[in-house]
DNA sequence: TAGTTAACAGACGATATCGTATACGAATTG
DNA sequence: CAATTCGTATACGATATCGTCTGTTAACTA
């Protein structure tokens, strides 16, 4: 049965070996030319095409167009969780304002970088109608962002640095304060550039709003916007 | 040349009338499709018989499909901006917290309405590519809410009820609190329903955040989530 | 009634894309 | 070299949709 040696994963060495890049090749390619142009508007030709490879090619590999569209998303979810991981753990050992900012700067370079936007504006378009993605998504994305926030400000409120009843709305409206209308003006493509540039500025200040609500010690000193 | 008396509107009173809901009914009909299932997937033929018209019928209202879809983009980006008008003008005989939940409750009653999570959800997926169109809705929509809004809390720290600097940046932290993540929530088509119930509740806590931060008198007594 | 215009029904040619199938070249192992 | 597997090139049938066009009926005015 094996040519192989059990011991050994199994591995058919015959024959011409498959171009191991190929698959992520054309994810990427796909993904790509979807995100420009719409799913409906590209044809696997221009997909394969664009890839360097041949329309028989692709099928090998994927069954359908939309085949390639569901691993090319699952991928990318795969990306954002991942992405997730280093930045919603702040270094335990530094004060809780630079750990609310050290964790506002990561979430917002990550929703402003350009994976992010893509596929958000791709989600909302194209994937609204696939409800259970779009479901995950959510809960990967940014209700574990929101979940994560909460429970560091819960943290907080136990150490009787913050006064929050509601954790989870405490951490929704730091991320409000953060966001602001961001969120149009990047799925609308405006701005992008600017938005990136005043991140640290725009934390900060949500930052001082945040305390100033719900710091134990009433801070209210210095307002956001002013030196 | 005429024949209708000079001092007349000039209407053509000869032939069999046109259908006059029509042009509208097929704006209703193809707007709805597009959103439900995406425009390259809905075929001219099938808006015509779901508005109970022929396909040659529709061809004498609009050139293309691409121009049924512009036409009902630019109607729905009217209507936004006549929705405006009424939210954006608060009772300035009111307090001014008074003034500031009116306009709250009213910009998240429109965020979560249905023509406005639709439409943008159409915009981000079809429209980021339509730079023009994308940043006059900009403009015309969140844009000008942030104005207004900002004028508002301007005239507020005029009066001396508010301190605030930067009132746009203010106003953006304000909408921010209101917003936190329902923008997800909503173009995921995740839990509108239970979204917009909580309106009141959400509204209230994001202004007790808000005024805790940049009220004259620190009113930081009753937090956000609690009674 | 005659003239005129709106709308209908349906066929049409022109494309474009899908996914498959066929035959050939390329790379690798034994 | 022979066997084998990957990839290429390209043609193919099957649809599907586009936008047009023809002929007919409906509604209304003068």
């Amino acid at each position: 049965m094996n040519t192989t040696p059990a011991h050994r994963p199994a591995r058919r060495a015959v024959g011409r070996p498959a171009d191991p890049g190929l698959a992520t090749r054309l994810l990427d390619t796909g993904w790509q030319m979807f995100l420009e142009r719409g799913v409906d508007a590209v044809s696997v030709e221009a997909v394969a095409a664009q890839a360097g490879v041949s329309k028989a090619t692709f099928y090998k590999h994927f069954a359908h167009k939309q085949a390639l569209f569901e691993a090319a998303v699952l991928r990318e979810m795969e990306r954002i969780e991942a992405a997730q991981q280093p930045r919603d753990e702040p270094d335990s050992t530094q004060s809780l304002d630079a750990q609310l900012r050290q964790f506002g700067i990561g979430l917002m370079e990550f929703l402003v970088s350009t994976p992010a936007v893509d596929f958000y504006k791709a989600l909302a378009g194209e994937l609204s109608r696939h409800k259970p993605l779009a479901r995950s998504f959510y809960s990967l994305g940014p209700g574990r962002t929101l979940t994560n926030l909460a429970a560091l400000i819960g943290d907080a409120v136990r150490k009787g640095e913050l006064e929050a009843p509601d954790p989870t709305l405490a951490a929704e409206h730091l991320i409000g304060l953060w966001q602001g209308l961001t969120n149009f003006q990047l799925s609308l493509g405006i701005d992008q550039r600017r938005i990136r540039n005043a991140i640290p500025a725009r934390v900060d200040a949500g930052l001082r709003v945040f305390m100033a609500a719900y710091g134990r010690v009433p801070t209210k000193k210095r307002l956001a916007g002013e030196p």
